[in-house]
RNA sequence: UUAGAUAAACAGAUGGUUGCGAGGGGUAACCCUUGAGGAAAGUCCGAGCAUCACAGAACAGGGUGCCAGUUAACGACUGGUGGAGGCGACUCCAAGGAGAGUGCAACAGAAAUAUACCGCAUAAGUCUUUGACUUGUGUAAGGGUGGAACAGGGUGGUAAGAGCACACUAGGUAGUAUGGUAACAUAUUACUUCUGUAAACCCCACUCGAUGCAAGAUAGAGGAGCGUUUUAACGUUGUUCGCUAGUUCCUCGUUACAUCGCUUGAGAUUGCUGGUGACAGCAAUACUAGAUAGAUAACCAUCUAAUACAGAACUCGGCUUAUGUUUAUUCUAACCUU
RNA sequence: GGCGGCGUAGCUUAGUUGGUUAUAGCGUUCGGUUCAUACCCGAAAGGUCGUAGGUUCGAAUCCCACCGCCGCUA
């Protein structure tokens, strides 16, 4: 359930959140995240060119989509997030990345629950 | 057995659960089909395609450079020639011109493209006279330097010497003959003895307009309402009616978004024929990614040598670089055994 | 996707129309000066010239192929 209407596209929104979004490192990943007007959620994927060559930015972002696939009960309506792989992340295999990426999964509920 | 040389092949397969891009079907739920590479990489060459420029010619600038062939084209490839390396199988070579001209050749050395330090020889003079020194002339055999000193050593010749002369050898240029399409090879005649460097400028031959799909083309798309017999087209025998054009408003886009370009092609696979080969011809077969924050993942089972390098972005032909495994009645050398 | 530039000592750099042993400053080390430190004075070490081939008698420099870094283009 990641189709094409919960994903970030413009680059417009991704400046936008880069700016004014709350930020949350683990590390090998870090989230950024905002309130949005609109109900369905949104998740955009960002990695480098430092991370490493081609075929494994691909590889990282198909293995962090299918993480975020798998825990998407854990992301709330109403807002808007972006994943960015750090560099640290190239030397890690699935289970470790995924630790990482609910870790930080913690994080963004423990700040945001007590707001709404 | 050891060490090499050369040439190929594969780049996983099958099944299950969840999930993604594209296409098709369906009111919908959903279902079906299909979905990265040998290098997709580097962007080093060559083309198609697009836009702009352009009467023609020349100059400037860039590229290529033995010969013949292949190709849409190429700086690629194939087969030869010559050269270099290796015991050998075999491999490598930007391989035209230095006799058109210019430049450069550090240090060393007398001298670096022309010359004379030591030396050798001789004439004159001086002196402490069977010698030494000074000046002039001739010379390049010997010495030492260097990557390189107008070919090599021998005989004659000479005051001393010198291709000065002679024979032999080694080149070079021109001609002839034979073989070869040709590069060239072999033989022979005449002349001749010439430094290296053109990946220094340059000369000669051939060749090249510029920019790259972020090129470029088309301009709205969706929804709701109004208007309807006055006009046009289609459906209907005709009317009503439907639909399009018309017009109003709203939303999206105007941050170049959307649609096209965008995948059927100098193509692929298989077979046959021609050619030493690159390759060409003919026939049959199938249609096999087209995204735009950008699609192949996660987990598991079985088999296996299945690991490594690595991800299409307009499309082809090469080159270069990265990289795992397996194979061969293939070839070479050395050693051992029979 | 397309295009351009750079790489020399620990750092910043000169040399890039080929020539001997590759330049300078800062820093480092040693010595001097001072009661001591700094400043100052004197000396020394430190370079596969990004990597690997080729041309040449000779290459940081010329040619070719790679590697890394930076920038431009929306």
């Amino acid at each position: 359930m990641l189709s094409k209407q919960n994903r970030l596209k413009k680059r417009k929104e991704f400046g936008y959140i880069y700016k004014n979004g709350e930020a949350f490192h683990s590390k090998s990943v870090t989230l950024y995240a905002i309130d949005s007007k609109f109900k369905t959620l949104k998740i955009g994927f960002s990695v480098s060119k430092k991370v490493g060559k081609a075929y494994l930015r691909n590889k990282i972002k198909r293995q962090l989509r299918s993480i975020i696939r798998e825990e998407l009960s854990k992301l709330q309506d109403h807002k808007n997030y972006i994943l960015v792989a750090k560099t640290a992340i190239a030397e890690l295999g699935y289970d470790e990345i995924r630790r990482d990426v609910l870790y930080v999964l913690g994080k963004v509920n423990k700040n945001h629950e007590p707001n709404n």
